[in-house]
DNA sequence: TAAATGTTGTCACAAAAATAACAACACACA
DNA sequence: TGTGTGTTGTTATTTTTGTGACAACATTTA
């Protein structure tokens, strides 16, 4: 096959069946059983692609995950099960195993040796959207005295909001963002900075921002330049770390309350 | 390593997290992590028993695959996200993977090439309990005139009876099997034969029996004589087969029908 | 019928890719 | 200076992919 041959759906297609557990080969041979429905080995050879020799072995393989009937005939003929039975079916078995490996790994987890004394002083570089969302959460519900975070309102409304409302009243929260069209919950300052979005207007749907707990402990969530899906955070308890962040917040605190272009609202 | 190091677990857990798309590696760095939080290389060298060198790359990807954190000290700390959200995670991505594959594969199983013509002839060996319950739902549902079974109660009990409850009540269903305990369906007799059990006593939780549906279709459910779980069927539209169940159905109703072992009760 | 031809299922093993293991080295830090 | 870290590159080992040979049959042809 000369020229580029340019398949980046049949990569796809093949990237997506492996992590469902199957070879590049079982994906091609179960992809052209689908196509002609009880066909030999060679015909699937002819089809997919795959050397002859290797059908029948990857068959057996398909056999054994329940996704492929054999008839009895000579010569034998294949046929593959629905595709949502197999996905289904493969899935199902993927499905017990992140059941089993998570029981083991629960147990490993609760067992740890704890040195969380430690751990204070280490700032951690967090990656991936759903963990950062996630140990933003459990940072916020932590909190027992005050909450400072300062981030665009598309973040808040979308993913904290309902952090917020189910905060402990007793946590003192201020808030920094663009604009705020929700009932403001309880204990809460907002500080509308209309030209937030001048600062970092370059990406329109921002996670960034910072957030304060008790004084104690900071996130710091970033945007990456390029790829908007590949946000990362910076999270730490470590002295330095959040004076720094106190220091910055209280600085642009103060300016804010006295700009003509800030807008002060609160739930009182 | 010399010895039998039996480790049992140690390989189970590994497949699992195989299946979840990590690589043994992979999954020993993440185990370790997990008993140790803010492990340093080294540290996590010592536990797991990866080659330290090796350690670096792997963490690489478990941090891509957002179930690792790392720090900014030297030397480096790392820590894993708990085992819930890290197999919530990679099944995410599974799923996501698994969603897009049945997008493609559907289509392809849509304009398959039909053969139905000569598929008749052949005899199909279905393999796992679940196929083989959808091919047996399948057939019944589509059956017009008329259906006979045979078979444990335990077993119409527990995969088939809804499917009999919702036949159309033209359909006329004859059922053989040990007992029954439930409402009969309409349209339907049923032969109670007590020593139905002595015949195949050996297994408990017997799935095997026969299934004719309008004279044309047959499908054989067969135990595995070791394997409980390992069940097969065969299925088939072909003359020659259709026709030896049904001269067996015919020989077996007729004795059973004239036996003083037998009890008939029907829905009328 | 017998020889020639073609097809199927199986096996053994070669080639390539992915993983795993090791060795070497530059660098930091005490 | 010496110990331990982080990085790189090279070498096994394992898994997957690919090839060729072959016996068992079936089909054609003479």
């Amino acid at each position: 096959m000369p020229m580029g041959e340019y398949q980046p759906e049949s990569e796809r297609i093949n990237e997506s069946l492996k992590s469902l557990g199957l070879t590049k080969y079982e994906a091609l041979v179960y992809m052209a059983l689908l196509q002609v429905e009880g066909a030999t080995a060679t015909e699937i050879h002819e089809i997919s692609g795959v050397p002859r020799a290797s059908v029948y072995s990857v068959i057996d393989k398909l056999i054994h995950k329940n996704i492929v009937n054999i008839s009895n005939t000579t010569p034998k003929r294949f046929s593959a099960v629905p595709p949502d039975e197999a996905v289904r079916s493969l899935m199902g078995t993927i499905k017990n195993d992140a059941d089993l490996a998570l029981n083991v790994l629960s147990n490993l987890y609760e067992t740890r040796q704890n040195r969380s004394e430690g751990r204070q002083e280490f700032i951690w570089s967090i990656s991936g959207q759903e963990n950062i969302k996630l140990k933003l959460k459990e940072a916020l519900i932590s909190a027992a005295k005050e909450v400072f975070l300062m981030s665009k309102w598309d973040f808040i409304e979308d993913s904290l909001l309902n952090t917020l409302y189910e905060l402990n009243s007793s946590v003192r929260v201020e808030i920094v963002t663009d604009k705020w069209e929700k009932k403001i919950p309880s204990n809460t300052n907002v500080l509308l900075l209309k030209e937030f979005n001048k600062c970092n207007a370059k990406i329109a749907n921002s996670a960034s921002g910072v957030y304060i707990i008790d004084k104690k402990k900071v996130l710091l969530i970033m945007d990456s330049e390029s790829d908007e899906a590949d946000t990362s955070a910076l999270y730490s308890e470590s002295y330095g770390f959040v004076n720094f962040f106190l220091t910055y917040w209280n600085f642009v605190n103060r300016h804010l309350k006295h700009s003509h272009e800030t807008e002060i609202i609160s739930s009182d």
